[in-house]
DNA sequence: GCCAACGTTGGC
DNA sequence: GCCAACGTTGGC
């Protein structure tokens, strides 16, 4: 899962009670789908800083809330308000997800040097989902290198 | 700041 | 349903 580390950084979540935050903000269907269809609880994440200086994995998260309403969608002062939404007919939801660990910043350019790791979706060209699915033998490849 | 690669919107 | 225009993402 990506973020902005201006907007949740890992140091952010460390701070933050029971280490936990809703995964709020998400307004691409296919990020939602991943979070409302697929994710679940004790489900293991990768916590990735993207947009900033040194771009890549710092920390490992777990699901520790299944997918529910994003509350931002429904408060017009928000950002992330979506006049067509309703309470009746939510369209956006967001999963929680609680710190398991920082590790240490793998960049992704040492991401794109693993052969290992070349068909990751996150290393596709023009890979722009905040959220994607990752192979449980990538998984246990990037893991390693922590 | 640039720009490639998408995703969304809306007129037709 | 098509597709041009526009907006966003995110690495560099």
């Amino acid at each position: 899962m990506k973020s902005e580390p201006s907007e949740m950084s890992i140091d952010k979540l460390a701070a933050m009670p029971e280490q936990t935050t809703a995964w709020d903000g998400v307004r691409n269907y296919q990020a939602r789908n991943f979070m409302r269809n697929q994710m679940q609880m004790g489900d293991l994440v990768f916590f990735y800083h993207s947009s900033c200086p040194e771009p890549g994995i710092a920390g490992i998260a777990e699901v520790s809330r299944l997918a529910y309403p994003d509350e931002t969608q429904f408060d017009p002062a928000s950002k992330y308000y979506d006049p067509k939404a309703t309470r009746e007919n939510p369209r956006w939801f967001n999963v929680e997800i609680r710190l398991l660990r920082k590790t240490r910043l793998l960049p992704l350019k040492e991401l794109r040097s693993y052969p290992e790791l070349s068909s990751m979706r996150i290393l596709q060209k023009g890979n722009r989902l905040s959220i994607t699915p990752v192979d449980p033998s990538e998984w246990k490849f990037i893991e390693a290198k922590l």
